[in-house]
DNA sequence: GACGTTTTTCATCATGTGTTGAATTGTGCT
DNA sequence: AGCACAATTCAACACATGATGAAAAACGTC
């Protein structure tokens, strides 16, 4: 639980700085940014709360080193939007599921998300994410009104990750992302290129 | 910014534990639990922190009383599905917004939502709201398994209100209910009755 | 006008937190 | 062996926060 012991540098070559960026990381994804505290994340990984801060400084410092997301959105989206309209909302969702089940990339989703909630900086992805990166990819899969179609699109992936990820209610927490696609797929292709009234 | 200068009982008659509740109930849905401090909900209320803590003591204390919801969501939801599965998901939905509209109401919940997401403790919702309180409902305006359909009803829902109030993505935060009714409606009555794989 | 009551502030306390600088010890190089 | 360097801990500071108890001021009542 506490840190060890004796002084100095440790015998062996255990990864010290992997292991405290690991528990930052499994911190903020569980708890948020505010709820993770530098002595919590050292005393997880059994080190000096200065230690932390001498490989990653200032807490913000760390919570950008724990985002750390090894994925391009626009390059992991071209392949979907280059494929057409037809049947694109189901390799929509593959894709994004894929992204967001990969253990090497939620917990930095799901510590970005449960910050962006916690208080009213969701400016950013109002103003920044969807309008800047995802709307422009999507709307050019959409005929009319991208305007309005992304956003729709949008509420409903943003629903299904907060259900599966972030709050893990079952089934949905557990369903394979084929069967996701399948009964979700429709409905995002009805947003994108359905009749809206 | 400060608390006023004098002492003791101010002259007039302002209804000061009212209008502290307020700044509390407007600080806990802008910036959650952890993000509200005693001292700024008495400073925006004009009032010495140790007030705050006269009138409704520890923090947790407070938190509760902002939340307070004045409507019960079975009673709400009962002629919801009193009239059946036809046009329920519309029904569902108009009903649901007309409750998160209602501007003495919606700070509560956004409390409530952004605290349950800031830290891991959403298993109050995962574990309680939707099995116990919303699930019963909506299962008797399904036909079969509830249990995969109601949970996707409940993700196009948390994704709207989300995106509506939390995110306040346009142009869904400022459309009319009405719109909102008959674009994602149907969605959710294919959710509720649709073929599903 | 004296008195009890309510409202309000003041002055602190205890605690948890991010951060910092110095001290200590092991490792690798020459 | 000696030395620079990296890894690690210790001790402490500064600060914000929740909480408390006591004092002061206004009010209502008699």
């Amino acid at each position: 639980m506490t840190a060890r012991a004796s002084r100095g540098r440790r015998p062996g070559a255990p990864d010290t700085r992997a292991e405290v960026l690991a528990a930052a990381r499994a911190s903020f994804a569980e708890k948020g940014f505010r709820g993770t505290t530098i002595r919590a994340v050292a005393s997880a990984a059994g080190v000096d709360p200065a230690l932390v801060h001498h490989y990653f400084g200032t807490k913000d410092d760390l919570f950008v080193a724990a985002l750390e997301i090894p994925v391009d959105p626009r390059e992991i989206l071209a392949p979907v939007v280059a494929a057409g309209p037809d049947g694109a909302g189901e390799r929509l969702l593959r894709t994004f599921l894929s992204v967001w089940d990969d253990p090497a990339i939620q917990p930095g989703l799901l510590a970005l998300v449960r910050s962006l909630m916690a208080d009213d900086s969701a400016g950013l992805v109002r103003d920044g994410f969807i309008p800047v990166v995802v709307g422009p990819v999507l709307a050019s899969l959409v005929r009319d009104r991208p305007e309005v179609r992304v956003p729709l699109v949008a509420s409903q992936m943003i629903g299904l990750i907060v259900a599966r990820y972030v709050i893990a209610v079952p089934p949905l927490a557990q369903m394979p992302a084929e069967d996701l696609v399948a009964r979700v797929g429709p409905v995002l292709q009805h947003y994108l290129t359905g009749d809206l009234p």
